[in-house]
DNA sequence: TACTTTCACAACAATCGGTTGTGGCTCGCC
DNA sequence: GGCGAGCCACAACCGATTGTTGTGAAAGTA
């Protein structure tokens, strides 16, 4: 099936002549008369009735009128997926379960309107950055582990995310019942959170954490996924893990699992918007300044933070 | 935007190389090295990296995916609305209001994966019946007024639908507060029914019906729309009208309009189901049981049907 | 009847889209 | 490091497709 094809149909369809149309599409009405003649071969149907006052639709054309405007629909959006200049705003989350994602879909309520593209490329700042920096995404959210003057140029950052942790634990776990903790408290016990990669940034802030507080956090093991991990935690009473008070986690009303505060002070992982600065998408401004209305800042007295935010 | 082209990138996106991919479409590699290459070149985009061991999405070729693949699923459904002998099943219903339309409904429930086509041609019964001769529609909902052997060959009905009656009637109504009403009290009330056309199957019922009760049924008058005549009667304390018992009316709350069965005898519109007997589309076999499935006849008794009823 | 407007058919030219043949590149193996 | 295998791209060629112009039949209108 021929997309100009369909595109003629619908224009014949509106006009109710074959004159009319061929006139809107900057064509000949002979072009006109083959295109639809090929698509009614094709379609093994008679598309329209020709009258000498013009073509109205048959009771088929009438079928496939709502389909062929669809399939035009569908094409527009798909070509305005990809086209430069014209594609949705395309902005790597890292994971569609942390914080930034929340944040897109909370963006994207407040913007029904702007096309999204939220995409996961599951790599880090660097690897990610150098995507901005490309072009291949419209922006990224991570933690920038380095002073801007190092960034290279063209690349701007903003603090954006400034993420609460929360303990996971079990019903049988010692601090099960407690209604917040502190960094100190969870010296005495395992933190597990396996599948944390070496030598990414976030391995870089749990080892900062864990060395400021005299923390055990396990960031080895087999990994099986998130699912077993909360299985595996709901079902002990040393295990615990730490979880950004955003990350969206589902589990079995079974496990009774408790989200537990860390708080006094509150370890915050900082996580920057990164874009480039040349970047003139509109959605882009729009996605920043609804970034920095939603940007919601603790006291530093009450907070802990990696020594290389700037 | 080809389709044919779009359908080649989604092989090469499952396949992982050209050459594969080519193999599954029964053409050869450069014809899809070129597809892909003006599919690129329209879009302005490239969708693979190309590398020695096959060729595999770039950001924006994984972006452009789930839309190529809604494109052709979309393209899939238009052709299947209209080709012969794979279309959905066509059928003509006189108004979407009415029983026909609500027993559709209901079997479209019953049988969701039956692709259905709900039209209305605005004809009566002989313009609808030779819709169906000519094979425009597979089937529609009509009363039958003239015996079966005087049917155009080929042509088959079966009763499907008795539909009773209800009187519709606001809160200052003498009938108001009637638990049911028989023909013979509507005798001394004004029934309203404007818009139905004269010289069809309807007029001639209410015409026969009036005249065995002795009724007073308005079928003149401007006609302003369903909207306007539920306004109406909802205001006045003498107009009321008839309506099917699944007739589908919406009201405002405020209206308090009420319906009120009639009874004792019940007039029934009988309608019938007309088809072509050599129609071989599965769908309308099934449609046939369902609506046989469906069927409540109540006892002859307490039934008014109009005389050329077979 | 003559005129206008409709769409379809015929002939021709340009373009498109396929094939075959070939070459450059990269990877893995010896 | 050299070499073969496999991948994709480019070029030449050729038939099919798709547009144009010119023309004609049918039907409504003055």
């Amino acid at each position: 099936m021929d997309l100009d094809a369909v595109r003629t149909f619908v224009a014949v369809a509106d006009a109710g002549q074959f004159q009319d149309a061929a006139t809107a599409l900057s064509i000949t009405q002979q072009a006109v008369s083959k295109r639809i003649a090929v698509l009614e071969k094709d379609l093994q149907v008679r598309l329209f009735n020709r009258t000498a006052r013009g073509a109205h639709l048959t009771i088929d054309g009438q079928t496939f009128l709502p389909h062929a405007r669809e399939l035009l629909r569908v094409e527009a959006r798909a070509d305005a997926s990809v086209r430069p200049g014209r594609r949705a705003l395309r902005v790597d989350v890292h994971s569609r379960r942390i914080a930034p994602a929340v944040l897109l879909q909370d963006f994207h309520r407040a913007h029904p309107r702007i096309e999204l593209d939220v995409v996961t490329l599951d790599a880090d700042v660097h690897a990610a950055m150098a995507a901005v920096e490309a072009g291949a995404v419209d922006a990224t959210f991570h933690a920038v582990p380095v002073p801007a003057r190092h960034l290279p140029d063209g690349i701007r950052t903003a603090r954006v995310i400034d993420e609460h942790h929360e303990l996971l634990v079990g019903p049988r776990h010692a601090l099960a019942n407690a209604r917040v903790v502190t960094p100190g408290q969870l010296a005495a016990h395992r933190i597990w959170m396996p599948g944390m990669a070496l030598g990414t940034e976030w391995a870089d802030y749990y080892d900062e954490l864990a060395a400021a507080f005299g923390l055990t956090i396990d960031l080895v093991g087999p990994v099986f996924g998130n699912e077993a991990l909360l299985a595996e935690i709901a079902d002990s009473a040393q295990l615990a893990t730490l979880a950004g008070e955003r990350t969206r986690y589902l589990w079995p009303d079974s496990y009774d699992l408790r989200r537990i505060p860390v708080r006094h002070p509150a370890p915050i992982y900082p996580m920057s918007l990164i874009w480039r600065d040349d970047n003139p998408h509109p959605a882009l401004a729009a996605l920043r300044d609804h970034l920095d209305s939603r940007r919601v800042r603790a006291p530093d007295a009450e907070v802990w933070l990696p020594t290389w935010v700037s």
